[in-house]
DNA sequence: GACGATGGTCAGCAGATCGAACTAATCTCG
DNA sequence: CGAGATTAGTTCGATCTGCTGACCATCGTC
């Protein structure tokens, strides 16, 4: 993040990318905490919608959501004391656990698709269907040089 | 946020939006804690590219940042301490005060530009003109709909 | 010139996040 | 096989982020 004052048009990818992150982020959180979702954080919530139906490492999710296997651990334990998740052991090696999507979790995850796909719904109505498509198809390209995690 | 495991090309944007910002914001701060501005944190940095040359208001700061004021207070303490603001008064309203990049901060914009446009050649190159082109327009459309600030 | 709105600050707290250090299980190879 | 290196995860302690609430000073308005 860099140039202050750019150009009115001319605003640095980096920022652009930030706003409709940040908004999609909140309209999330806010329809989640209005359907009695509220008692996890946007932390939280970053590391729970990486956990996979069969579960996910610890390690794996603190890559994916860019956070330190410590700050992951912290996170996962509050969402296991809050319902959202279970830690159960990983068959294939017995040092790592899975982190699962428990009974909360898995009644948030509805909510939140939903919401997801109102939003989206919304920024497909303002761009178009045309370069609606060109945005996730550029964004999903830049996946490919800009995802440390895979 | 939401959603887990979806289809592979079918990643929530908010995740696809997600992942180049952050690997945009990783290359900078990277950079620029080479260079030697080792001495400030990701945090500081949303605020200081939001200043411009004329100076900015702390609430405009806020604001823009999307942070409360105390929180953007708090960070231009921050700034100001390690010499990369300056806060002087504002000539038109004496309530306020504008946060005025200061030497440091001067020294680092360069670098911060510079990697920024680096960072911006590669994704151009990997996407192609054309894409590179759709992409930023279509981010710059979004915006209309998903800037609190204008 | 009183009153509501606005720009900022201070204080205090909950959460996020990191680095260091440590345990336990796995893997690699001579 | 067994020593050493690696990997998964945790615990501890510190710092930073960012919020709410309470305030003060200045502005703008009627």
């Amino acid at each position: 993040m860099a140039d202050p004052v750019p150009a009115p048009d001319e605003l640095n990818v980096g920022l652009l990318l930030f706003i409709p992150y940040r908004a999609m982020e909140n309209r999330i959180f806010a329809a989640l905490a209005q359907a009695g979702f509220d008692d996890f954080s946007p932390a939280q919530a970053r590391v729970l919608q990486r956990i996979g139906p069969d579960g996910t490492r610890l390690t794996e999710l603190a890559e994916s959501a860019q956070v330190t296997k410590q700050t992951a651990s912290h996170l996962v334990d509050q969402l296991e004391r809050t319902g959202y998740v279970r830690r159960t052991p990983d068959p294939n090696d017995a040092r790592a656990r899975l982190v699962r999507i428990a009974e909360r979790g898995a009644a948030a995850q509805p909510v939140a698709a939903s919401v997801v796909a109102e939003v989206e719904a919304e920024w497909r109505a303002h761009l178009g269907e045309r370069r609606w498509r060109q945005l996730r198809e550029a964004l999903t390209s830049l996946r490919e040089i800009t995802d440390p995690y895979r």
